[in-house]
DNA sequence: TTGTACGCGTTATCAA
DNA sequence: TTGATAACGCGTACAA
């Protein structure tokens, strides 16, 4: 059995109105009762059953942190930006995992509302798991905030990268340095934030009058596996002398592929990524590669979220976009094959 | 305003027992008013309010993960594989990081307490925190289960690696390649993996007769700074022909030394790491290394803990220990210096 | 097969 | 400055 807060009152002889005054720190209590109250909480080691104050408050101090996989290195960063920043306001955070798979989306989905949580940061990826969450958001008028990935509809909030720009720069690094057979390997195409990189890559090209061969652009999957396969593909059929991988995990997979086929980087090969990951250090050569400030990206949202939820639903909804950076490390170098 | 049994019981013409009855499957109810009640239920979106119902159940299907960071590689592992398994019982995790601090851990028991978590995985760090957690834990009598650190209290379940075994092989694999100056590059002193890796160390080096040199046992962090730092000292001053670096962000950086000082790593400096973390193919040479295998640390450990909460805290207490694996690759090479 | 009424631990309202 | 009591949404013992 547990302590509550009648134990408390009983054993300061007060009432628990008094008790549950002392606890949220409101005045009109005697000095006296307070500081009573308070040694008594000190000795037994109470604390308030925040379940029960859930009931009544109708808030749970809890927010929901929906991401696609722990296990990829770009969303630990995200994860402890919003998880710092809650924590602050005594916030704590669930964490879902969903794989990106539409089933375990709505299975969270499902968990996050009966949890009653104040606020979701949701980094979406299936279209139709999007809309059975517009549906449950809406119903139940939840605080949203979007992180990296948007939705079509635009009623939510939402912290993003541009990553059209970020696409064009990378790109452009590429050409200026007089290439002009440059591969690109993209993410899974239902994510939105693939599409516009590639507009990115697309845009470049275009500005510099170099045509667009759509053999050169080869679908990935955001993993080390799918850049590894999409990298000898452009290799050796493609002869490409610059690589753009959508994202750094690929751009690991490159460097392997590069590797078997005797390709040194960056003398036969430029190759530039995309997140900054903190591990590519490890490369060697060291990744030329687009920052696009996850733990920032993770803060801002978090704050977006707090705000929401103080503030009601109805503040004016806007996106942001944060600028990327272009890292030039060793990866890329001038063309100088044809 | 949100829906709730009433709403339901209203639209169905019944009570809010029957409506009660049926959502927890329970029989003893008519076909007629069961599908009839479904039926709405599933009209409106009606979701049972978890807060509401743990007030009565006493139980919140839900969990707390306390770990230093999961920016740290090895982490995110352990977080899914808890994930995963506590999923499958429709259990939410509320993850807290720590990164090791003490005012951190207390405050995220404090929060844990007050949230009335059916369970807690820990992964502890400092010792004076664990005190706390110990009352904590006692006083509220929530299940536990330690994952990878152990306490010096043996109240606890746990699951851990065998460390001092891993150390051990670790190092008898550098001896038996006639390494017999082999450095170590220690984690913080505070936590007991470290230790006992070490431990494996000194034992492998006694039983082969190899004199203990206090001057190449040297601290890290546990990060690559510290392991970047040590390998430094061991490799000017100690001429070292191989390090056993007690975890692989450590022996990333000392592949970062190695590569600054033109140490070429086999066959200047054979390494070894402890982890096998996913990403440590991307270095080059690829690194031998003691697998863990975090995420089934974490399976077993989220089994042991479902298990406490089912059958309560008096069942038998015990740990278990997971058996080390020696993955050996490239880093590592037969001593031709001395 | 179904319903009434109480209780979970807290906050909020109103009265003293 | 303090206290009695209703209410939050649900599960359940007991009654019908």
């Amino acid at each position: 059995m547990n302590i509550t807060i009648k134990d408390i009152a009983k054993r300061a002889n007060v009432s628990i109105t008094t008790v549950s005054r002392v606890i949220n720190n409101q005045d009109g209590i005697g000095s006296d009762t307070r500081r009573k109250i308070l040694e008594i909480i000190e000795e037994v080691g109470y604390r308030p059953n925040s379940i029960a104050r859930s009931m009544v408050t109708k808030q749970t101090k809890t927010i929901g942190l929906i991401i696609p996989d722990v296990r990829n290195p770009f969303f630990p960063e995200l994860v402890r930006g919003v998880e710092d920043i809650v924590n602050q306001s005594n916030y704590s955070v669930f964490l879902y995992n969903t794989d990106g798979n539409e089933s375990k989306e709505l299975e969270s989905l499902r968990l996050i509302k009966e949890k009653k949580v104040d606020g979701i940061v949701y980094m979406c990826t299936y279209g139709k798991a999007n809309r059975k969450f517009q549906d449950v958001v809406s119903q139940s008028d939840i605080p949203v905030v979007l992180l990296d990935r948007g939705l079509d509809n635009k009623m939510f909030h939402g912290v993003y990268v541009n990553n059209e720009k970020a696409g064009y720069i990378a790109t452009k690094h590429l050409i200026d340095l007089h290439h002009n057979k440059i591969g690109c390997i993209t993410g899974p195409d239902h994510i939105m934030n693939s599409k516009e990189r590639l507009n990115g890559y697309l845009k470049a090209l275009t500005e510099s009058e170099i045509k667009v061969d759509k053999n050169l652009i080869v679908p990935g999957d955001y993993q080390m596996e799918g850049g590894y396969i999409a990298a000898k593909e452009l290799l050796v059929q493609e002869k490409v002398t610059a690589i753009f991988a959508l994202n750094d995990l690929m751009a690991f997979g490159v460097y392997q592929a590069a590797t078997e086929l005797g390709v040194r980087i960056p003398d036969d090969l430029s190759v530039v990524g995309f997140d900054n990951l903190k591990y590519n250090k490890l490369l060697n050569p060291k990744l030329t590669t687009i920052d696009q400030l996850a733990y920032q990206m993770g803060e801002v949202a978090a704050k977006m979220l707090l705000r929401q939820i103080n503030k009601g639903r109805d503040i004016v909804q806007h996106s942001i976009y944060l600028e990327p950076e272009l890292i030039v490390r060793n990866s890329t170098k001038e063309n100088t094959i044809c």
